[in-house]
DNA sequence: TAGGATTCCGAACGAACGTTCGAATAGTCC
DNA sequence: GGACTATTCGAACGTTCGTTCGGAATCCTA
Protein backbone atom coordinates (compact mmCIF):
# COMPACT_ATOMS: atom_id res chain seq x y z
CA UNK A 1 0.00 0.00 0.00
CA UNK A 2 2.97 2.32 0.80
CA UNK A 3 6.10 2.12 -0.16
CA UNK A 4 9.43 2.57 1.68
CA UNK A 5 10.57 5.59 0.11
CA UNK A 6 7.45 7.46 2.23
CA UNK A 7 8.84 6.90 5.88
CA UNK A 8 10.89 8.85 8.34
CA UNK A 9 12.82 5.85 9.31
CA UNK A 10 16.62 6.78 10.36
CA UNK A 11 17.85 3.62 8.61
CA UNK A 12 17.41 2.55 5.38
CA UNK A 13 17.60 -1.29 5.41
CA UNK A 14 18.35 -2.85 2.25
CA UNK A 15 16.58 -5.49 0.78
CA UNK A 16 17.86 -8.92 -0.62
CA UNK A 17 15.52 -8.90 -3.60
CA UNK A 18 15.64 -5.42 -5.09
CA UNK A 19 12.48 -6.29 -7.24
CA UNK A 20 10.52 -7.27 -4.24
CA UNK A 21 10.64 -4.69 -1.77
CA UNK A 22 7.63 -5.79 0.34
CA UNK A 23 9.32 -5.68 4.00
CA UNK A 24 7.42 -6.94 7.03
CA UNK A 25 7.92 -3.06 7.77
CA UNK A 26 5.77 -1.99 4.53
CA UNK A 27 3.40 -4.74 5.09
CA UNK A 28 2.48 -3.76 8.61
CA UNK A 29 2.50 -0.28 7.59
CA UNK A 30 -0.21 -1.18 4.67
CA UNK A 31 -2.12 -2.98 7.48
CA UNK A 32 -2.29 -0.20 9.85
CA UNK A 33 -3.18 2.41 6.76
CA UNK A 34 -6.15 -0.05 6.11
CA UNK A 35 -7.61 -0.18 9.86
CA UNK A 36 -6.91 3.28 9.34
CA UNK A 37 -8.77 4.04 6.12
CA UNK A 38 -11.43 2.68 7.84
CA UNK A 39 -11.81 4.46 10.79
CA UNK A 40 -11.40 7.88 9.33
CA UNK A 41 -14.37 7.32 7.20
CA UNK A 42 -16.43 5.86 9.47
CA UNK A 43 -15.49 8.87 12.07
CA UNK A 44 -14.45 11.87 10.04
CA UNK A 45 -10.42 12.46 10.55
CA UNK A 46 -11.06 15.10 13.33
CA UNK A 47 -13.84 12.55 14.31
CA UNK A 48 -11.55 9.91 14.93
CA UNK A 49 -8.34 9.66 17.63
CA UNK A 50 -5.44 7.95 17.81
CA UNK A 51 -7.04 5.85 20.45
CA UNK A 52 -9.27 4.46 18.35
CA UNK A 53 -7.02 3.88 15.62
CA UNK A 54 -4.71 2.08 17.81
CA UNK A 55 -7.97 -0.06 19.09
CA UNK A 56 -9.13 -0.91 15.79
CA UNK A 57 -5.52 -1.53 14.39
CA UNK A 58 -4.94 -3.84 17.19
CA UNK A 59 -1.73 -1.75 17.91
CA UNK A 60 -0.55 0.15 21.12
CA UNK A 61 -0.67 3.99 20.68
CA UNK A 62 2.66 4.40 21.04
CA UNK A 63 3.51 1.70 18.62
CA UNK A 64 1.40 3.78 15.55
CA UNK A 65 4.02 6.45 16.22
CA UNK A 66 6.77 4.16 15.15
CA UNK A 67 5.03 4.18 11.50
CA UNK A 68 3.68 7.33 11.55
CA UNK A 69 4.84 10.74 12.36
CA UNK A 70 1.62 12.27 13.16
CA UNK A 71 -1.65 11.61 12.52
CA UNK A 72 -1.51 14.12 9.88
CA UNK A 73 0.89 12.37 7.85
CA UNK A 74 -1.39 8.87 8.05
CA UNK A 75 -4.35 10.91 6.56
CA UNK A 76 -1.63 12.06 3.99
CA UNK A 77 -0.28 8.71 3.46
CA UNK A 78 -3.52 7.36 2.62
CA UNK A 79 -4.72 10.24 0.46
CA UNK A 80 -1.84 10.16 -1.68
CA UNK A 81 -1.45 6.25 -2.32
CA UNK A 82 -5.42 6.14 -3.18
CA UNK A 83 -5.14 9.48 -5.57
CA UNK A 84 -2.08 7.52 -7.38
CA UNK A 85 -3.33 4.57 -7.97
CA UNK A 86 -6.75 6.28 -8.97
CA UNK A 87 -4.32 8.23 -11.90
CA UNK A 88 -2.15 5.06 -12.42
CA UNK A 89 -4.88 2.96 -13.45
CA UNK A 90 -6.66 5.15 -15.55
CA UNK A 91 -3.41 6.22 -17.75
CA UNK A 92 -3.15 2.39 -18.10
CA UNK A 93 -6.35 2.24 -19.43
CA UNK A 94 -6.35 4.89 -21.60
CA UNK A 95 -3.40 3.36 -23.34
CA UNK A 96 -4.47 2.36 -27.10
CA UNK A 97 -7.95 4.05 -27.33
CA UNK A 98 -8.13 7.09 -29.49
CA UNK A 99 -12.14 7.45 -29.65
CA UNK A 100 -12.62 10.99 -27.53
CA UNK A 101 -16.50 9.54 -26.54
CA UNK A 102 -14.82 5.99 -25.18
CA UNK A 103 -12.38 7.68 -23.31
CA UNK A 104 -14.61 9.49 -21.81
CA UNK A 105 -16.63 6.46 -20.72
CA UNK A 106 -13.06 4.95 -19.42
CA UNK A 107 -12.55 7.46 -17.28
CA UNK A 108 -15.99 7.57 -15.76
CA UNK A 109 -16.01 3.73 -15.18
CA UNK A 110 -12.10 3.42 -14.03
CA UNK A 111 -13.31 6.43 -11.19
CA UNK A 112 -16.31 4.61 -10.16
CA UNK A 113 -15.24 1.16 -10.37
CA UNK A 114 -11.99 2.43 -7.93
CA UNK A 115 -14.42 3.62 -5.80
CA UNK A 116 -16.91 1.08 -4.84
CA UNK A 117 -14.06 -1.22 -4.53
CA UNK A 118 -12.45 1.15 -2.22
CA UNK A 119 -15.04 3.01 -0.84
CA UNK A 120 -13.83 3.91 2.56
CA UNK A 121 -10.79 5.17 1.08
CA UNK A 122 -11.87 7.26 -1.63
CA UNK A 123 -14.53 8.73 0.84
CA UNK A 124 -11.44 9.62 3.12
CA UNK A 125 -10.37 11.61 0.04
CA UNK A 126 -13.55 13.26 -1.14
CA UNK A 127 -14.61 14.13 2.14
CA UNK A 128 -10.93 15.11 4.16
CA UNK A 129 -10.20 17.18 1.33
CA UNK A 130 -9.68 20.59 3.05
CA UNK A 131 -7.88 19.37 6.23
CA UNK A 132 -4.32 18.36 5.25
CA UNK A 133 -1.98 22.09 5.52
CA UNK A 134 1.22 23.53 4.11
CA UNK A 135 3.00 20.34 2.40
CA UNK A 136 1.28 17.43 2.88
CA UNK A 137 -2.06 19.50 1.80
CA UNK A 138 -0.24 20.89 -1.62
CA UNK A 139 1.37 17.56 -2.44
CA UNK A 140 -1.94 16.09 -2.63
CA UNK A 141 -3.27 19.17 -4.19
CA UNK A 142 -0.77 18.13 -6.91
CA UNK A 143 -2.06 15.51 -8.04
CA UNK A 144 -5.86 16.13 -7.80
CA UNK A 145 -4.72 19.10 -10.30
CA UNK A 146 -3.31 16.31 -13.06
CA UNK A 147 -6.22 14.17 -12.37
CA UNK A 148 -8.49 17.06 -13.12
CA UNK A 149 -6.21 18.47 -15.94
CA UNK A 150 -7.09 14.59 -17.33
CA UNK A 151 -10.50 14.83 -17.39
CA UNK A 152 -10.55 18.54 -18.65
CA UNK A 153 -8.12 16.97 -21.68
CA UNK A 154 -10.75 14.33 -22.40
CA UNK A 155 -13.53 17.01 -22.54
CA UNK A 156 -11.97 19.18 -24.83
CA UNK A 157 -10.75 16.72 -27.18
CA UNK A 158 -14.71 15.26 -27.67
CA UNK A 159 -15.45 19.14 -28.25
CA UNK A 160 -13.41 19.77 -30.20
CA UNK A 161 -14.01 16.82 -32.65
CA UNK A 162 -18.14 17.25 -32.44
CA UNK A 163 -17.79 21.16 -32.42
CA UNK A 164 -19.38 21.33 -29.13
CA UNK A 165 -20.70 24.48 -27.18
CA UNK A 166 -20.34 23.67 -23.45
CA UNK A 167 -18.10 24.81 -20.46
CA UNK A 168 -15.30 22.68 -19.70
CA UNK A 169 -14.77 23.98 -16.45
CA UNK A 170 -18.54 23.39 -15.51
CA UNK A 171 -18.83 20.37 -17.28
CA UNK A 172 -16.01 18.34 -15.82
CA UNK A 173 -16.75 19.67 -12.01
CA UNK A 174 -20.63 18.73 -12.87
CA UNK A 175 -19.20 15.36 -13.82
CA UNK A 176 -16.94 14.95 -10.91
CA UNK A 177 -19.95 15.71 -8.69
CA UNK A 178 -22.19 13.25 -10.02
CA UNK A 179 -19.41 10.77 -9.08
CA UNK A 180 -18.07 11.62 -5.99
CA UNK A 181 -21.57 12.20 -4.56
CA UNK A 182 -21.76 8.54 -4.64
CA UNK A 183 -20.08 8.63 -1.30
CA UNK A 184 -22.92 9.99 0.26
CA UNK A 185 -25.55 7.24 -1.41
CA UNK A 186 -23.92 4.29 -2.48
CA UNK A 187 -25.72 0.91 -0.67
CA UNK A 188 -23.93 -2.31 -1.72
CA UNK A 189 -27.26 -4.18 -1.41
CA UNK A 190 -29.36 -1.73 -3.04
CA UNK A 191 -27.50 -0.10 -5.75
CA UNK A 192 -26.36 -1.54 -9.28
CA UNK A 193 -22.52 -2.52 -9.67
CA UNK A 194 -20.31 0.02 -10.97
CA UNK A 195 -20.24 -0.77 -14.48
CA UNK A 196 -24.34 -0.05 -14.66
CA UNK A 197 -23.47 3.00 -12.66
CA UNK A 198 -20.75 4.18 -14.38
CA UNK A 199 -23.25 3.72 -17.91
CA UNK A 200 -25.60 5.24 -16.45
CA UNK A 201 -23.93 8.66 -15.43
CA UNK A 202 -22.26 7.88 -18.63
CA UNK A 203 -25.38 8.19 -20.87
CA UNK A 204 -26.65 11.58 -19.10
CA UNK A 205 -23.54 13.13 -19.01
CA UNK A 206 -22.50 12.58 -22.65
CA UNK A 207 -25.77 13.17 -23.90
CA UNK A 208 -26.24 16.11 -21.81
CA UNK A 209 -22.68 17.45 -23.45
CA UNK A 210 -23.06 15.99 -26.71
CA UNK A 211 -26.56 18.03 -27.30
CA UNK A 212 -25.01 21.04 -26.99
CA UNK A 213 -23.98 21.21 -31.12
CA UNK A 214 -24.59 24.57 -31.57
CA UNK A 215 -26.93 26.18 -30.14
CA UNK A 216 -25.32 25.86 -26.59
CA UNK A 217 -24.99 29.11 -24.86
CA UNK A 218 -21.57 29.51 -23.53
CA UNK A 219 -18.57 29.68 -25.47
CA UNK B 1 -33.02 32.15 11.73
CA UNK B 2 -34.47 30.47 14.40
CA UNK B 3 -37.73 30.75 15.73
CA UNK B 4 -38.29 30.80 19.53
CA UNK B 5 -39.86 27.01 19.52
CA UNK B 6 -36.84 25.88 19.14
CA UNK B 7 -35.44 26.41 21.63
CA UNK B 8 -35.06 24.70 25.97
CA UNK B 9 -36.25 28.07 27.81
CA UNK B 10 -38.17 26.69 30.82
CA UNK B 11 -40.37 30.14 30.51
CA UNK B 12 -41.94 31.24 27.61
CA UNK B 13 -42.41 34.81 27.05
CA UNK B 14 -45.54 36.16 25.60
CA UNK B 15 -45.17 38.05 22.35
CA UNK B 16 -46.79 41.78 22.27
CA UNK B 17 -47.44 41.39 18.46
CA UNK B 18 -48.02 37.47 17.91
CA UNK B 19 -47.23 38.69 14.00
CA UNK B 20 -43.59 39.65 14.54
CA UNK B 21 -42.54 37.35 17.27
CA UNK B 22 -38.66 38.43 16.47
CA UNK B 23 -37.92 38.89 20.30
CA UNK B 24 -34.19 40.00 21.71
CA UNK B 25 -33.56 36.19 21.94
CA UNK B 26 -34.41 35.41 18.44
CA UNK B 27 -32.53 38.08 17.38
CA UNK B 28 -29.33 36.98 19.43
CA UNK B 29 -29.73 33.46 18.82
CA UNK B 30 -29.55 33.74 14.58
CA UNK B 31 -26.61 35.96 15.32
CA UNK B 32 -24.53 33.46 16.97
CA UNK B 33 -26.05 30.75 14.86
CA UNK B 34 -24.50 32.74 11.75
CA UNK B 35 -21.45 33.12 13.16
CA UNK B 36 -21.46 29.44 14.73
CA UNK B 37 -22.21 28.51 10.97
CA UNK B 38 -18.72 30.22 9.19
CA UNK B 39 -16.55 28.31 12.04
CA UNK B 40 -18.40 25.02 11.22
CA UNK B 41 -18.02 25.87 7.52
CA UNK B 42 -14.17 26.66 7.88
CA UNK B 43 -13.30 24.06 10.03
CA UNK B 44 -15.28 21.43 10.28
CA UNK B 45 -17.89 20.48 12.79
CA UNK B 46 -15.26 18.25 15.07
CA UNK B 47 -12.56 20.65 13.96
CA UNK B 48 -14.66 23.77 15.40
CA UNK B 49 -14.14 24.10 19.55
CA UNK B 50 -16.77 25.87 21.43
CA UNK B 51 -13.99 28.29 22.02
CA UNK B 52 -13.59 29.04 18.56
CA UNK B 53 -17.15 29.90 18.60
CA UNK B 54 -17.01 31.95 21.94
CA UNK B 55 -14.17 34.09 19.67
CA UNK B 56 -15.85 34.71 16.98
CA UNK B 57 -19.61 35.38 18.03
CA UNK B 58 -17.70 37.91 20.61
CA UNK B 59 -20.01 36.09 23.31
CA UNK B 60 -18.36 33.91 26.66
CA UNK B 61 -18.02 29.95 26.63
CA UNK B 62 -20.37 29.85 29.30
CA UNK B 63 -22.93 32.51 27.01
CA UNK B 64 -23.32 30.02 24.63
CA UNK B 65 -24.91 27.60 26.56
CA UNK B 66 -27.63 29.98 27.33
CA UNK B 67 -28.42 29.60 23.99
CA UNK B 68 -28.02 26.12 23.39
CA UNK B 69 -28.04 23.08 25.17
CA UNK B 70 -25.07 21.48 23.65
CA UNK B 71 -22.72 21.73 20.51
CA UNK B 72 -24.95 19.00 18.63
CA UNK B 73 -27.80 20.70 19.16
CA UNK B 74 -26.18 24.12 17.32
CA UNK B 75 -25.24 22.33 14.44
CA UNK B 76 -29.14 20.79 14.51
CA UNK B 77 -30.58 24.12 14.53
CA UNK B 78 -28.50 25.28 11.24
CA UNK B 79 -28.99 22.39 9.88
CA UNK B 80 -32.54 22.44 10.08
CA UNK B 81 -33.31 25.84 9.96
CA UNK B 82 -30.98 26.05 6.26
CA UNK B 83 -33.19 22.74 4.97
CA UNK B 84 -36.34 23.87 5.67
CA UNK B 85 -36.07 27.79 3.99
CA UNK B 86 -34.53 26.08 0.81
CA UNK B 87 -37.52 23.67 1.02
CA UNK B 88 -40.26 26.43 1.71
CA UNK B 89 -38.77 28.76 -1.37
CA UNK B 90 -38.68 25.98 -3.51
CA UNK B 91 -42.36 25.08 -3.05
CA UNK B 92 -43.15 29.15 -3.48
CA UNK B 93 -41.34 28.89 -6.42
CA UNK B 94 -43.23 25.69 -7.49
CA UNK B 95 -46.47 26.97 -7.61
CA UNK B 96 -48.40 28.19 -10.93
CA UNK B 97 -45.78 26.38 -13.34
CA UNK B 98 -47.08 23.06 -14.72
CA UNK B 99 -44.23 22.63 -17.52
CA UNK B 100 -42.13 19.58 -15.91
CA UNK B 101 -38.73 20.93 -17.65
CA UNK B 102 -39.64 24.49 -16.60
CA UNK B 103 -40.15 22.59 -13.02
CA UNK B 104 -37.19 21.11 -12.89
CA UNK B 105 -35.08 24.16 -14.41
CA UNK B 106 -37.06 25.62 -11.46
CA UNK B 107 -35.51 22.84 -8.58
CA UNK B 108 -32.06 23.33 -10.09
CA UNK B 109 -32.19 27.45 -10.02
CA UNK B 110 -33.31 27.59 -6.05
CA UNK B 111 -31.30 24.92 -5.13
CA UNK B 112 -27.77 26.67 -6.72
CA UNK B 113 -29.45 29.98 -6.19
CA UNK B 114 -29.88 29.19 -1.90
CA UNK B 115 -26.47 27.29 -1.99
CA UNK B 116 -24.29 30.25 -3.20
CA UNK B 117 -26.20 32.93 -1.75
CA UNK B 118 -25.72 30.90 1.32
CA UNK B 119 -22.44 28.98 0.75
CA UNK B 120 -21.36 28.11 4.69
CA UNK B 121 -24.92 26.92 5.43
CA UNK B 122 -25.03 24.88 2.79
CA UNK B 123 -21.52 23.18 3.20
CA UNK B 124 -22.18 22.47 6.49
CA UNK B 125 -25.68 20.74 5.91
CA UNK B 126 -23.52 18.71 3.06
CA UNK B 127 -20.50 18.35 4.64
CA UNK B 128 -21.60 17.26 8.50
CA UNK B 129 -24.63 15.18 6.40
CA UNK B 130 -23.92 12.56 8.81
CA UNK B 131 -22.74 13.35 12.11
CA UNK B 132 -26.23 14.26 13.62
CA UNK B 133 -27.02 11.26 15.72
CA UNK B 134 -30.58 9.94 16.38
CA UNK B 135 -33.55 12.40 17.07
CA UNK B 136 -31.35 15.23 15.89
CA UNK B 137 -30.24 13.10 12.95
CA UNK B 138 -33.70 11.56 11.92
CA UNK B 139 -35.28 14.47 12.17
CA UNK B 140 -33.19 16.22 9.68
CA UNK B 141 -33.09 13.27 8.01
CA UNK B 142 -36.87 13.24 7.53
CA UNK B 143 -36.65 16.58 5.66
CA UNK B 144 -33.72 15.63 3.93
CA UNK B 145 -35.86 13.00 2.50
CA UNK B 146 -39.03 15.14 1.63
CA UNK B 147 -36.14 17.23 -0.64
CA UNK B 148 -35.21 14.31 -2.26
CA UNK B 149 -38.64 12.87 -3.10
CA UNK B 150 -40.24 16.44 -4.61
CA UNK B 151 -37.00 16.15 -7.13
CA UNK B 152 -37.73 12.52 -7.82
CA UNK B 153 -41.55 13.12 -8.08
CA UNK B 154 -40.15 16.43 -10.75
CA UNK B 155 -38.19 14.11 -12.80
CA UNK B 156 -41.18 10.98 -13.36
CA UNK B 157 -43.55 13.98 -14.39
CA UNK B 158 -40.83 14.29 -16.99
CA UNK B 159 -40.27 11.06 -18.08
CA UNK B 160 -43.89 10.16 -18.10
CA UNK B 161 -44.77 13.34 -20.36
CA UNK B 162 -42.07 12.14 -22.63
CA UNK B 163 -42.05 8.46 -22.15
CA UNK B 164 -38.10 8.41 -21.43
CA UNK B 165 -36.28 5.69 -20.03
CA UNK B 166 -33.69 6.28 -17.96
CA UNK B 167 -33.35 5.13 -13.77
CA UNK B 168 -35.11 8.13 -11.36
CA UNK B 169 -32.77 6.98 -8.50
CA UNK B 170 -29.57 7.17 -10.57
CA UNK B 171 -30.70 10.85 -12.38
CA UNK B 172 -31.31 12.57 -9.22
CA UNK B 173 -28.74 11.19 -7.18
CA UNK B 174 -26.69 12.49 -10.09
CA UNK B 175 -28.39 15.95 -9.91
CA UNK B 176 -27.81 16.33 -6.47
CA UNK B 177 -23.97 15.64 -6.87
CA UNK B 178 -23.55 18.16 -9.40
CA UNK B 179 -25.24 20.58 -7.36
CA UNK B 180 -24.00 19.85 -3.70
CA UNK B 181 -20.18 19.34 -5.20
CA UNK B 182 -20.36 23.19 -5.91
CA UNK B 183 -18.80 23.95 -2.48
CA UNK B 184 -15.83 22.10 -3.37
CA UNK B 185 -15.14 24.28 -6.27
CA UNK B 186 -16.95 27.79 -6.37
CA UNK B 187 -15.35 30.82 -6.53
CA UNK B 188 -16.96 34.14 -6.62
CA UNK B 189 -14.76 36.10 -8.02
CA UNK B 190 -14.15 33.38 -10.97
CA UNK B 191 -17.16 31.89 -11.29
CA UNK B 192 -20.28 33.02 -12.84
CA UNK B 193 -23.48 33.56 -10.72
CA UNK B 194 -26.20 30.89 -10.22
CA UNK B 195 -28.30 31.65 -12.91
CA UNK B 196 -25.73 30.95 -15.37
CA UNK B 197 -24.16 27.84 -13.45
CA UNK B 198 -27.74 26.77 -12.69
CA UNK B 199 -28.62 27.28 -17.22
CA UNK B 200 -25.73 25.17 -18.06
CA UNK B 201 -25.87 21.95 -15.12
CA UNK B 202 -29.41 22.10 -16.08
CA UNK B 203 -28.50 21.82 -19.63
CA UNK B 204 -26.05 18.92 -19.25
CA UNK B 205 -28.83 17.23 -16.99
CA UNK B 206 -31.82 17.69 -18.63
CA UNK B 207 -30.26 17.04 -22.14
CA UNK B 208 -29.00 13.76 -21.05
CA UNK B 209 -32.08 12.52 -18.95
CA UNK B 210 -34.10 13.60 -22.49
CA UNK B 211 -32.20 11.74 -24.66
CA UNK B 212 -32.99 8.65 -22.77
CA UNK B 213 -36.17 8.07 -25.58
CA UNK B 214 -36.01 4.34 -26.56
CA UNK B 215 -32.77 3.29 -26.31
CA UNK B 216 -32.38 3.73 -22.82
CA UNK B 217 -30.64 0.99 -21.05
CA UNK B 218 -32.63 1.10 -17.56
CA UNK B 219 -36.39 0.45 -16.86
C1' DT C 1 -36.32 53.62 41.08
C1' DA C 2 -37.21 49.14 43.09
C1' DG C 3 -37.40 44.33 42.07
C1' DG C 4 -37.73 40.32 39.45
C1' DA C 5 -36.59 38.07 35.22
C1' DT C 6 -33.35 37.72 31.64
C1' DT C 7 -28.85 37.66 29.87
C1' DC C 8 -24.04 37.01 30.39
C1' DC C 9 -19.53 35.54 32.25
C1' DG C 10 -15.08 33.86 35.07
C1' DA C 11 -13.57 29.91 36.71
C1' DA C 12 -13.44 25.48 37.09
C1' DC C 13 -14.72 20.31 36.16
C1' DG C 14 -13.30 15.63 34.52
C1' DA C 15 -12.39 13.54 30.25
C1' DA C 16 -10.10 12.98 26.06
C1' DC C 17 -6.78 14.68 22.91
C1' DG C 18 -1.99 14.07 20.10
C1' DT C 19 2.42 13.03 21.22
C1' DT C 20 6.79 11.44 23.68
C1' DC C 21 10.12 8.50 26.08
C1' DG C 22 12.57 4.87 28.21
C1' DA C 23 12.31 0.33 28.77
C1' DA C 24 10.82 -4.30 27.38
C1' DT C 25 10.28 -7.64 23.63
C1' DA C 26 11.03 -9.95 19.15
C1' DG C 27 13.82 -10.81 15.19
C1' DT C 28 18.39 -11.40 12.78
C1' DC C 29 23.06 -12.47 11.95
C1' DC C 30 27.85 -14.00 13.78
C1' DG D 1 24.16 -18.25 22.65
C1' DG D 2 25.41 -13.35 22.42
C1' DA D 3 25.13 -8.87 20.42
C1' DC D 4 22.87 -5.72 17.74
C1' DT D 5 18.88 -3.77 15.52
C1' DA D 6 13.99 -3.41 14.73
C1' DT D 7 9.65 -3.36 16.81
C1' DT D 8 6.29 -2.74 20.51
C1' DC D 9 4.43 -1.01 24.69
C1' DG D 10 2.89 1.19 29.43
C1' DA D 11 2.81 5.32 31.38
C1' DA D 12 2.87 9.76 31.40
C1' DC D 13 3.29 14.69 29.36
C1' DG D 14 0.91 19.21 28.72
C1' DT D 15 -3.03 20.90 26.22
C1' DT D 16 -7.56 21.33 24.77
C1' DC D 17 -12.08 19.55 24.77
C1' DG D 18 -17.46 20.14 25.92
C1' DT D 19 -19.93 21.38 29.68
C1' DT D 20 -21.45 23.31 34.32
C1' DC D 21 -22.41 26.53 38.09
C1' DG D 22 -22.94 30.47 41.07
C1' DG D 23 -23.11 34.94 40.77
C1' DA D 24 -22.65 39.49 38.40
C1' DA D 25 -24.52 42.56 35.01
C1' DT D 26 -28.33 44.13 32.28
C1' DC D 27 -32.98 44.70 30.91
C1' DC D 28 -37.96 45.32 31.46
C1' DT D 29 -41.93 46.59 33.96
C1' DA D 30 -44.39 48.59 37.72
Amino acid sequence: MASASTTTRKSVRQHRVAALPETRYDRRLAEILSHATEVFCKKGYEGASMRDLSRESGMSLAGLYYYFGSKERLLYLIQRHTFTTIVERLKTRLQGVDDPEERIRIFILNHLEYFLANQAAMKVLSHEDEVLKNDFGSEVATIKRSYYRICVGLLDALKQERRLHFSPRIAVLSLFGMMNWIYTWHNPRVDADAETIASEMGDIFLRGVMASQGNGRKQ
